[in-house]
DNA sequence: TATATTTGCTAAATTGATTTAGCAAATAAT
DNA sequence: ATTATTTGCTAAATCAATTTAGCAAATATA
């Protein structure tokens, strides 16, 4: 009793579904249907509660209304938030956003991308693995409109938004040095992710600049796989192995959280002579009674520019790709 | 170049549609489809990399394969680890999920629900506010499948998994007595929430079941709106105006965090004589160096319980409707 | 007055699947 | 040998829109 068609409404009036669709499409005067004629449409169908149904018309244009987003962790805060800035932004140009996680596997969002395809949502917004190399190539390939959010591949021309991690790293190992941190330990993710390779040049740039030599012992790498017990792992060695130790320098949030948790729990009297950082942070971070430097990423415009981006090219064809590249902000 | 479709295959192999829908689905023995057409059918469609096209079939049949899903805001932590959960379940289940967040604005939710109910989105998994009443008792109504999450209507029988908060709210504020406090402060969200309600009647009853007299000046109530704002402003008055308090229970996580927030950049000293309580908690709560007990929300149950429901809702027609009342957890 | 143009509208194809109803031919039963 | 059943397959309708091509009637132009 609920699903009103094109059908019913033209059935009711006499007159054709051409007409209706057109009245319904807003192109009435382009088609020079009289305004009597529009006019006595859009009644019947707000008089009947008509909707287009998003499918048959998805079908019959190729467009669904919809975005794909693909993830690392949707429940991590800075993805959380990042879906949250692009749902938003979405919902201004009249989309929704279909999601999934990958956990930083590529067979994961290599399935999720061949879904959200199928699916016909009309792009896909990506924070790519390594591996998800061959994916975009695809997808250049297909002529399929993408951005790459958070990560993205040197020698591959996508849309993408990223921050600008070397500087933002950079900057913080700046800052532990000018406070006069001489030993700074870095904890890594071992994933080849472009934004934690420019994260660790910042560290390795700003030692430099600074004069000071790279230590080969302080640069420790942890895989997501295992990133709780090796993240303990490896800062009980960093604090046993070099004690003149003074500060550790997280990549993420994540590795910091799970960092700070350990010497909360096992060396809290550590804190005493370290200092900690992250290159990235939870809103509670600061709240913390941590001593703790970090950076502040503008989810936000991420999130915004994505957007913004994809729908340049849905719309526009023809649109050059562009690479938008945000300054990070600082906390304490 | 990319679309294979049913009719490439049927015309490549020189039969019909229909048959090749039927192996396709897997009905070829049902069909008397002889085996080796079959598998002539099934190695064509390999070659040519034949994806049945969701939206086609989802017109058709009216299944999209899809789960609608609408929260508060994804972006705080309880709502994008349970999104993160019903993903999981959902995938298992060959399903996605679309999501929304409604802000607490059941103009919002009702917007939400109709467009994901236009994309034909099988199951909807919503966390109601109060205004959500009528949109839920529409789709009673219309039996669409829905389930409501972490909230319920106590006079509407839905699908619902939820928390027992309740007894969880109880058994926070009675070990707060327990562990001595004689005055404590009550912070809740005024948003007309069940779930709310009823954090508030346990905090009550324990009261009550503890001798303790109900002492209207402590309890507080924040709009939604202007959460910031307003949790700074009541636990400043707290503070203010009770000198004998000892104890402050927040209704969730988000008040907890603000009212942590205001206490260490403003008031850091009373924490000698506070102590903090939530019912919710974030990841991070336990390393802060705060006095603070704290419900756990099953959060991964809840989502994949309501996956579950929903799933028999979708494919077992009649299924009879369920509430699940999941316990807490707690910690220190 | 004859031709051209504009106005207002529609039939039918299309999108890509699912599904109902049913047709020949082959096999089985009587 | 005749009827009944089974086997293997297909045509066409359907889902609900969009869009192309085009038809009469009305009006304008020559």
């Amino acid at each position: 009793m609920k699903k009103v068609s094109l059908d019913d409404i033209s059935k009711e009036l006499g007159v054709s579904k051409t007409l209706v669709s057109f009245v319904m499409n807003g192109r009435a005067k382009e088609k020079r249907i009289s305004d009597e004629m529009a006019e006595k449409v859009l009644a019947k169908a707000k008089e009947l509660g008509y909707k287009a149904d998003y499918l048959a018309r998805a079908l019959r244009t190729g467009k669904s209304q919809t975005l794909g987003l693909i993830m690392a962790d949707i429940s991590n805060a800075f993805f959380s938030k990042l879906a949250r800035s692009i749902e938003n932004e979405a919902s201004k140009h009249g989309y929704n956003v279909i999601f999934g996680s990958s956990d930083e596997d590529f067979v994961k969002s290599g399935k999720l991308i061949e879904v959200f395809k199928n699916k016909k949502v009309d792009g896909l917004i990506i924070c790519p693995t390594i591996g998800d190399r061959r994916h975009v190539l695809k997808l250049d390939k297909e002529k399929y409109p993408y951005v790459l959010v958070d990560r993205y591949f040197k020698d591959i021309k996508s849309n993408s938004v990223t921050v600008d991690n070397y500087r933002g790293s950079f900057e913080i190992v700046d800052k532990q040095i000018k406070d006069g941190r001489q030993n700074i330990a870095f904890v890594n993710f071992n994933v080849e992710l472009i934004n934690m390779e420019d994260r660790f040049r910042g560290y390795q740039d700003a030692l430099k600049s600074n004069g000071y030599r790279f230590n080969e012992a302080l640069v420790k790498n942890v895989s997501f796989k295992a990133i709780e017990e090796q993240t303990s792992q490896v800062v009980e060695d960093l604090l046993a192995s070099n004690p003149k130790l003074d500060a550790i320098y997280f990549s993420n949030n994540q590795l910091a959280f799970l960092g700070i948790k350990y010497i909360m729990l096992n060396k809290k009297e550590s804190l005493d002579k370290i200092h900690l950082a992250s290159f990235d942070s939870y809103d509670v971070m600061s709240l913390m009674q941590v001593p703790i430097s970090f950076g502040v990423q503008p989810i936000d415009e991420l999130g915004r520019y994505a957007v913004q981006l994809i729908m340049k090219q849905i719309n526009i064809k023809g649109t050059s790709l562009e690479q938008i590249i945000l300054p990070m902000q600082y906390a304490p």
